[in-house]
DNA sequence: ATTCAATTCCAAAGCGCTTTGGGTAATTTA
DNA sequence: TAAATTACCCAAAGCGCTTTGGAATTGAAT
């Protein structure tokens, strides 16, 4: 039963040929003929054959792995969010052969593992998850070279590295649009930490959206926090408190959504009738219906898959990593605006 | 900026040492005096020495990796559970030094994985994640010879290998007792799929404490499906709809519970009060405070931190890698059953 | 002073792959 | 038929580490 472990020596011995013409033959390689080939071919499968990947990745440089670091700290990165994303990228890694490499940073560490990742090329390249306001690891990306893909962006230097980010500030400006067209002065946005650029963005759309339409901004009706269910629900029924409270609700992720949805329930309000409720939604595959998902959408909701962005990013990374020359390869994804049962026109307070 | 990739032999000639002197001092051998271990010691982080890993694994038989690997099927395992459990590997493997790798895996490819990752050890150990009642894996990985830690059981050979689990039937089983003694008497099971074995445990418990109670089972209180959202919301709503609706419903994951929580909240009922919802906690993070987390716990629930359980599973493993003649392991961490505000007396219907 | 053991270090042989720099046989061109 | 390509294949040199099997030095014991 135990697998016999088969080298290029051995399997080379075994057809009679040297071991650079296996290798060759297996790699694809022109100066090899196709019936060498197929023989080649036909031996390694019948024996089993898998090359090394220390060896391999010895020889050539390559890894063969994509890094991604994540903090493990106060701030939890690993969460449904992450999670969808990683699903996306390792599907994606796994049709091209690579292979996904997870390490947990604790606080400001990250630089080192970054540094050690290059210096002995445990891996190919890194994506960057939760770029900051102020971000630094783009910098330092570059200047130790390594391949990256970030997700999301940093401001500045734009067109410099790669990235994939979804049009936050369009987004949240489409919803708030929508909230007071349906009617709505008073609306809240239950925002994501805004030293986080996605979440900075977000609240730049909601103040546009407001502003276009003459409505000052309530400080009061923002919030800025992690974004999970408790803070959800918390934020939602502190302002339901408030003297004049909102009567729409603009949450930054369906996690603190779902949290907004149990404060309406407890404060006995039905979300749709007696207060709006909309989101952005990532579509976590948690909240998606497995069958034929013809379900219309519950919650008004601004949408952009973050498994498909992992997708797409894993591409761009182990595009970059094939092509070191390429230029930086940037990407901007619009969301889709669905109107669900969550929103309607404001309750005659 | 270029980091200088200084490799042993480099380290060595600066030393004036050779390169088995060098690599025993940094790895702790007692061969060499702890004047030149610390001259050593000094010049490899003066220099910013890192040994190769794939170098290092060519020459050990060692990755220095564990490896998950994961359908990405229909049966979605990458959700918030596992990113839970996630987080809590990924730090245990960080402080021993270990990196965690990824493999998806398409329908049917997870014992050529297997194959793949032993026979050129990419990785050091797997753990198998979601173990079936007709578990086929762990016959599969004993065989190739590669350690492995199971979260989770599967039924037949309990102490042929090692296991983290949590005892699903008597959760389940406490927490259907503790609903019939606050006087309920029609208890819906919001059930997994019952093809894994966790599932199936929990329907177990949930049949043993009827049973207990003399307590007929309903079949059309029993369903068994992926646990997401919609699937608890859309169950939920089809029981309540029933001619005799249940009560009572017991969900297996909070993320099917959510969904009860919104059917309740469209039927307009208020959880506690109109209708009772009890669940398995696995402690997901986005459903935590994340400060100082002193909120009373909201379901009634019996809990069990996946993410603590992922941190033991990850020690497990690492530990039977470094003792590799030693017994197997195994563990079953029994859960808390905390009382919150969605479950009461049964409402006079 | 001599012997022996302990201490401290080293040269060199792998680990399994890729790749350089030819070589030889088969095929085409002059 | 001889010369020049072309098609196929190979030996051997790394890649950067660990580890085997000594060798040289030191200090204590005789």
């Amino acid at each position: 039963m135990r697998e016999k472990t088969v080298n290029l020596k051995r399997l080379s011995e075994h057809l009679g040929l040297s071991q650079t013409t296996v290798s060759r033959a297996l790699n694809g390689f022109p100066e090899v003929s196709e019936k060498t080939r197929q023989k080649v071919r036909d031996a390694a499968n019948k024996f089993n054959y898998r090359p090394s990947p220390s060896a391999s990745s010895l020889a050539t440089g390559k890894a063969g792995i994509i890094g991604h670091v994540v903090p493990i700290s106060e701030h939890r990165m690993i969460n449904p969010h992450f999670s969808d994303f990683l699903a996306g990228a390792s599907d994606a890694y796994a049709k091209a052969g690579y292979d996904l490499l997870i390490r947990a940073a604790q606080e400001n560490q990250e630089a080192d593992i970054y540094r050690d990742f290059v210096s002995r090329n445990r891996v190919d390249g890194v994506v960057v998850h939760g770029p900051r306001v102020n971000e630094t690891r783009i910098q330092f990306l570059q200047s130790i070279g390594i391949p990256f893909v970030v997700h999301g962006r940093a401001g500045g230097e734009e067109h410099s590295y790669s990235w994939l980010d979804v049009d936050n500030r369009s987004a949240i400006e489409k919803l708030t649009n929508y909230l007071i067209d349906q009617g709505h002065r008073r609306i809240a946005l239950v925002n994501g930490l805004e030293i986080m650029n996605f979440a900075h963005r977000r609240r730049l759309g909601y103040a546009a959206a407001l502003a276009d339409h003459g409505i000052g901004i309530d400080p009061d009706l923002i919030s800025s926090q992690d974004m999970n269910e408790p803070y959800g629900y918390e934020t939602t029924i502190a302002k339901l408190d408030m003297p004049d409270p909102p009567t729409a609700f603009v949450y930054s992720s369906v996690l603190s959504a779902i949290g907004g949805m149990r404060a309406a329930n407890v404060r006995g309000l039905l979300p749709g009738q007696d207060i709006s409720l909309a989101t952005f939604d990532d579509k976590l595959s948690f909240l998606q219906a497995n069958g034929s998902g013809n379900s219309l959408p519950y919650m008004t909701s601004v949408t952009s898959s973050i498994q498909d962005a992992g997708r797409r990013v894993g591409e761009m990374l182990m595009d970059q990593i094939s092509n070191p020359g390429a230029p930086p390869a940037c990407e901007l994804w619009k969301t889709d605006l669905l109107i669900g049962k969550t929103t309607g026109r404001p309750h005659a307070g």
